[in-house]
DNA sequence: CTCCACGCTTGGAATTGTTCTAAGTTCGTT
DNA sequence: AACGAACTTAGAACAATTCCAAGCGTGGAG
């Protein structure tokens, strides 16, 4: 599918530079940045961005559905541009990498719905990565 | 099974007023408190509480196993007692109400396992709650 | 029983992630 | 070229959480 900055020139939006510049750091897959990793690597390229332009920035694209947003046990966000594929996640619990998954959705039984109307079903899988399992055994 | 406060008698752990009223105040069965609403339950039942004392024993449970840690959309965690049984969360999108549910865990296709191992499995359903639903369609 | 050491608790300061604000800049329109 | 709207900025403000140094209380050694 077309890259975040493509999808993004054709919406009635302004692309300013601070804007292309953001929206390039997060292209690819399995990208789940935070906003401050966003923020130094938006830097390196165009060094007068403001820490308030990335978050303005980011809220917007969550806001128009161009990014998804989660929450890591650790306090901070992270933004995902991955919105076409429905996808899950697989983290690792030791060092934080996190992975695009396919897998089925889960469904609830009806008679678990307790009068809610549900809209959609987040998956995380938490495991430890191959770099991780070995020093987990040895401790 | 039995409660909190009951499975913490039986450990080798210090069991003074104020972890015993802060234990207390995560009895029972939905229960998702913040940090801050653990910190304000226990105060009005014991005045001298101390936030940092909340966080100290709210972070020792959790690395007990006795208490689930959990982060909603807004920033704060929330705290769940109900270690025993096996459950999912049905939450509210607009109001944050949540209920621990019963649904069968997906699984994770082998080829998707990208070489980690996995440990759990976490599932959020986000919804509407009968409250809510009634105040969305009229907006 | 008394005393001591250690673990627990406290209030406040520090840290971290995020949002707000007021002022300045840029862009598209005319 | 001039204007207004939208965007950006630095820094202040805010909220959740952790850190810290000092005080307290309790259980075990004597």
């Amino acid at each position: 599918m077309e890259p975040l900055v493509t999808r993004l020139r054709n919406r009635e939006w302004r692309l300013t530079a601070q804007r292309r510049v953001i929206a390039e750091t997060l292209a690819g897959e399995h990208v789940h940045l935070t906003a401050d990793e966003v923020y130094e690597r938006s830097r390196a390229v165009l060094p007068e961005v403001s820490r308030a332009t990335v978050y303005n920035t980011l809220n917007e694209l969550v806001g128009m559905g161009e990014l998804l947003e989660m929450t890591h046990t650790d306090g901070r966000k992270r933004y995902d541009p991955n919105v076409e594929e429905r996808h899950h996640h697989l983290v690792c619990v030791s060092c934080g990498r996190m992975l695009d998954v396919r897998a089925d959705d889960p469904r609830l039984p009806e008679d678990q719905h307790h009068g809610f109307e549900l809209l959609a079903v987040e998956v995380t899988f938490r495991a430890r990565c191959p770099e991780c399992v070995p020093a987990a055994s040895t401790s």
